[in-house]
DNA sequence: TAGATTGTTAATCGATTAACAATC
DNA sequence: TAGATTGTTAATCGATTAACAATC
């Protein structure tokens, strides 16, 4: 089953800690308890502090934990003290709105270029600027990146991802509706809107109707 | 912890077990092995009979399933016999991308309207329409919408929510990288591409590193 | 029949949670 | 000290996988 979707969840916690914390030092927050950011995530609180002692993270009995420093430490787990140069394939809608979002740009993610096969939407002097994927092998190489984000057509999917990883990259987040084929050290994660969404709606449905099989509603 | 993000991941590869089949019908396949599934959605063939077996789905020893046959079965336990409608509340580059996007329609899901605070944005015109936050409340009773999908700023997510929730609203796909608080009927998903990203991120560098230390370059 | 595939029961694995000891 | 919180070990839970029986 390849490296293909680690199911391990804590460092995406890690990063939601790192979130909840920033906006708690917003508020003037000096130290926090477990239990609040457990609240703040969705999680419980021995969860976190599992999660903590995981990376040898350890606060003050009855004291907690210090803001700042519990911040500093998760961003140096995270890799947060360095940009992370990606390349984008596919400048569509959604392409286009990854670009523009300004959230990944804030976490030190940073898109350094875009690539698309049609020619009317190539424009060389834009921030990030959209090549031609013939430039694309060239560029991963030349700039050493290591990330690869896929935003084209399920058909063009998997020779991009051929492209990118025989280039060099070494993670590819995909959001073509298809299972890439990768190579051995490439990890390669998916997000599937509509799956996400069918899955949404199954569950909905299927409450909606066991409660009406239970005379919840009239 | 309420019924957030739940753990049921058999719908989502149902999901993908039935366009693995679409595009095996494509090829002309009349019938299917568990082995085929599994090799085009990157999973067991056990996985696959057992996900099959959860829903009383058989197919024949030693002759697989019937590829119409188990479409037509699989549609049926994910409602795709009827075109679900939601609304959207965001039309940012995110919200826009999805409006636009062909793959929720090709597989029923159709946003019937958008809805966004700046003036500028609204157009009742358009296909779907984008209307004023003002009308969401109204437009969701009206139309009996159980799904909605937020693509707002963080700080406008929950009130959105909430909005959403009491006109009626049972499931929220959040793109908004803030945990929400939900009523108890309500599912709330999450997509969190920075989050995605930064967890990629840091396996790509874990392993990047731990290679190094083994010597695999020198 | 022999061989291949399905379908299910039992075993394994990993992640979460409960219980509790440590200590500020 | 008493009370609250952390940190860890053991138990539980759920999902995946192995083993194998059923059968086409």
């Amino acid at each position: 089953m390849n490296n293909s979707n680690l199911g391990k969840n804590y460092i995406i916690r890690l990063s939601e800690y790192k979130n909840a914390l920033s906006r708690f030092k917003t508020l003037g927050f000096v130290k926090v308890f477990s239990d609040n950011l457990a609240d703040s995530v969705g999680v419980t609180s021995v969860q976190v502090r599992k999660d903590f002692s995981l990376f040898g993270i350890s606060g003050n009995r009855r004291g907690g934990y210090l803001v700042e420093e519990l911040i500093e430490k998760l961003n140096d787990i995270l890799g947060k003290n360095e940009v992370q140069n990606v390349v984008l394939a596919g400048a569509g809608h959604l392409g286009t709105a990854l670009t523009k979002y300004k959230g990944l740009e804030k976490e030190g993610i940073k898109i350094v270029a875009c690539f698309d096969i049609d020619p009317s939407k190539i424009d060389k002097k834009a921030n990030p600027p959209t090549l031609s994927f013939d430039e694309l092998f060239e560029f991963i190489k030349k700039n050493a990146i290591k990330i690869g984000i896929i935003s084209v057509p399920e058909n063009a999917a998997q020779e991009v991802a051929e492209k990118m990883m025989s280039a060099g990259v070494k993670g590819i987040l995909n959001f073509a509706p298809i299972k890439l084929r990768g190579i051995e050290d490439c990890i390669i994660s998916y997000v599937n809107i509509e799956l996400e969404l069918e899955n949404l709606i199954y569950f909905v449905n299927a409450t909606q109707k066991s409660k009406k099989n239970k005379g919840g509603v009239k």
